[in-house]
RNA sequence: GGUCCCGUGGUGCAGUUUGGAGUGCACGCCGGCCUGUCAAGCCGGAGGUCGCGGGUUCAAAUCCCGUCGGGACCGCCA
């Protein structure tokens, strides 16, 4: 257990740490405080205490240890010796000294741990929840907590450099309809009325913008009542920022010296500058909108080699594959299996063919629907593939975003290492699309970020709006590390004008609008000024920093995947007198 | 809403494929011995609703159905 923030002063009970005791010490009568990690009795004469806090462990020697038992805490105080020749620990960063002497107070007892504090077996994670305090004591949620700590603080201080302003926005708010399912707080000065717990601080910061602040950030708390993920909780905690007079190059620049900085404060490397894609590009080449770069297994274009083709499974708007490396071993059963998933993930079919050697060991295809393919589809497949004997190819025909978004889905199951595998590559996902592509229910498009995103200068001047509303990019941008979405912003509408465009496409009326977004509309009336941001999910940057797969692994009290929380039993009931006052009453399940 | 995996003394696992007595391993716990250990060692002991309910069977941890809990993912997450 060793502390990567620097521990401050040895004070109160204590005159050191557990961790900091070294041969340079030896003389000293100190006095130390922290949990019995561990008890080796030697008889009725000699006995060894091993003391944790923190920061580490330290070896007591004592005469009688007996009930001195495990996470009992105790203050020993004693005198810092060097250990016999042959007794030193190389293990311990203290293992040259021991405590002697020692007057050993106990603090308080304990009862025997419900799991083991130390970490050579992993423990099941509800009875970690459960215990979460017990399971706080161990080294990997102390250092974690830690990173988080530098983390925060080489983001504040990134921003704070350069002009930013931290603003505190409200918890409770008005519910807005769009984005995610809201979580609500019943008023009980308004009965039947409700507030809502931000998804995130957007319209306060932007509000910010219109006040004057230039340079807001904030290290936000947001709330989104969805399913819960290995990347998501209810819960969660954003750098948020919002920044006048400024578009996307600005805006990319703030962001990245955080991030940064943060990463070098942890791991000591220099991310430098973080490559860039489009969103279009990212589709196409990695069939997702966060790419997971650490790998190959690109997706490749073969509309065209099945354009005239016989094949009655390759007659789509669109044709993509992806090779496997070694794939041919696969087994027809779990060849099977993934053609199942590619169905539920909405493929109409998944189709493969094993690479073999045919003929002056030139490769060839063989089984799935290689018996379909003319001799020129087959040769010009396996060019384009770049397809060895002993791989697998595996094609989707379809539409060309069902395409993309199968084989994004494929490649990433079959050939994504684990998350801590390798290095951090981070990068930036640009031109999102404005709006969905499919339509809304109503027949209108959907917007994909948010109604108050700018849409591209140059679509914007042809009109792409009114004309062709799905094929208008934005200037909204993603950041992306290791297949995980980061955060994402946005250069912002100011003017009205093309506000009002964009909420015709949208099919936004003038009332909806007001009623929405009315304040926001009614403070954009006296001078906003041109303004950009963006936001970034902590949680996801410590947990890829300290190398954690899952955020809960970074989050003091998490909630299980169902929204639990087995320490505290919440969700809870309430009295009903509670009920009464918020002028609520609670209806009987349907089953 | 859906797919998949897991659930066995306090903890981690094996046992489930092919039904045959709660069987086993490691750690922990309790007691004893032990003057240099450090994942101490040795001896002894306690500790079980095999998640829960139902079914099949002479017999279920094991097979079937349901259900609860945990996890991964799809949908969802402007």
């Amino acid at each position: 257990m060793t502390e990567i923030l620097s521990t401050g002063p040895a004070v109160g009970l204590r005159t050191h740490w557990c961790g900091e005791l070294r041969a340079s010490d030896i003389g000293a009568t100190v006095s130390l405080c922290g949990w019995v990690e561990n008890r080796r009795e030697h008889g009725e004469q000699l006995a060894f205490i091993d003391l944790r806090d923190r920061t580490g462990i330290t070896q007591c020697v004592v005469a009688k240890a007996h009930d001195l038992r495990s996470e009992y805490v105790l203050r020993i105080t004693g005198t810092v010796q060097a250990r016999f020749e042959g007794a030193t620990n190389d293990k311990l960063d203290t293992g040259e000294i021991e405590l002697q002497d020692c007057t050993v107070e106990v603090l308080s007892t304990s009862e025997p741990a419900p799991f083991p504090i130390h970490e050579r077996t992993e423990v099941d994670e509800t009875i970690r929840l459960r215990h979460r305090y017990l399971d706080l004591r161990r080294a990997r949620l102390q250092k974690n907590l830690q990173v988080r700590t530098i983390v925060n603080a080489a983001i504040r201080r990134t921003f704070i450099d350069n002009g930013f302003v931290e603003v505190e926005t409200p918890m409770l708010i008005a519910s807005t309809p769009e984005g995610a399912r809201d979580f609500v707080v019943p008023s009980r000065l308004h009965p039947g009325s409700f507030y809502a717990l931000p998804q995130s601080p957007q319209l306060y910061k932007q509000l910010c913008m219109v006040g004057g602040v230039d340079r807001y950030f904030q290290i936000a708390r947001c709330l989104r009542d969805e399913d819960l993920r290995a990347d998501r909780q209810f819960e969660f905690t954003q750098l948020d920022m919002e920044c006048s007079f400024v578009g996307q190059e600005e805006v990319l620049d703030f962001v990245t010296q955080s991030v940064r900085a943060a990463v070098s404060d942890i791991t000591g490397e220099d991310i430098g500058d973080v490559p860039r894609m489009t969103w279009e590009e990212a589709m196409e080449r990695y069939g997702s909108d966060k790419p997971d770069t650490r790998f190959g297994m690109e997706l490749v274009e073969l509309t065209e080699v099945f354009a005239d083709t016989e094949a009655n499974v390759f007659k789509a708007p669109c044709v993509k594959g992806i090779r496997l490396e070694g794939g041919a071993e696969l087994t027809r059963k779990q060849i099977d299996g993934l053609v199942d998933r590619a169905k539920l993930w909405g493929a109409k079919g998944l189709a493969w063919m094993r690479v073999v050697a045919g003929e002056r060991q030139a490769p060839a295809l063989e089984g799935g629907v290689a018996k379909f393919l003319s001799e020129t589809e087959s040769a010009a497949t396996i060019t384009a593939l770049d397809a060895a004997p002993g791989d697998m190819v595996f094609l989707v025909a379809d539409e060309r975003p069902v395409a993309r978004h199968v084989l994004g889905l494929l490649r990433v199951d079959l050939g994504k290492p684990p998350m801590d595998e390798g290095s951090l590559e981070f990068l930036w996902v640009t031109d999102f699309p404005m709006f969905d592509d499919e339509l809304g229910p109503d027949g209108r498009p959907q917007a994909m970020h948010h109604p108050f995103t700018m849409p591209n200068a140059e679509d914007l001047e042809a009109g792409l709006i009114e004309s062709d509303p799905t094929k208008v990019r934005s200037v909204a941008y993603d950041l992306v590390c290791n297949g995980w979405e980061l955060g994402s912003g946005s250069v912002r509408i100011h003017r009205s004008d093309v506000q009002q465009r964009v909420f015709d496409a949208l099919g936004i009326a003038q009332e909806e609008a007001q009623e929405k977004f009315g304040f926001l509309l009614d403070a954009f009336r006296f001078g906003p000024p041109p303004h950009a941001g963006f936001a970034y999910g902590i949680d996801r940057l410590v947990a890829l920093l300290a190398g954690e797969t899952n955020i809960r692994e970074v989050i003091a009290f998490p909630k299980t995947q169902k929204g639990a929380d087995p320490l505290t039993d919440a969700p809870s009931e309430l009295e009903p007198r509670v009920l009464e006052e918020l002028g609520l009453r609670v209806l009987p399940r349907l089953d």
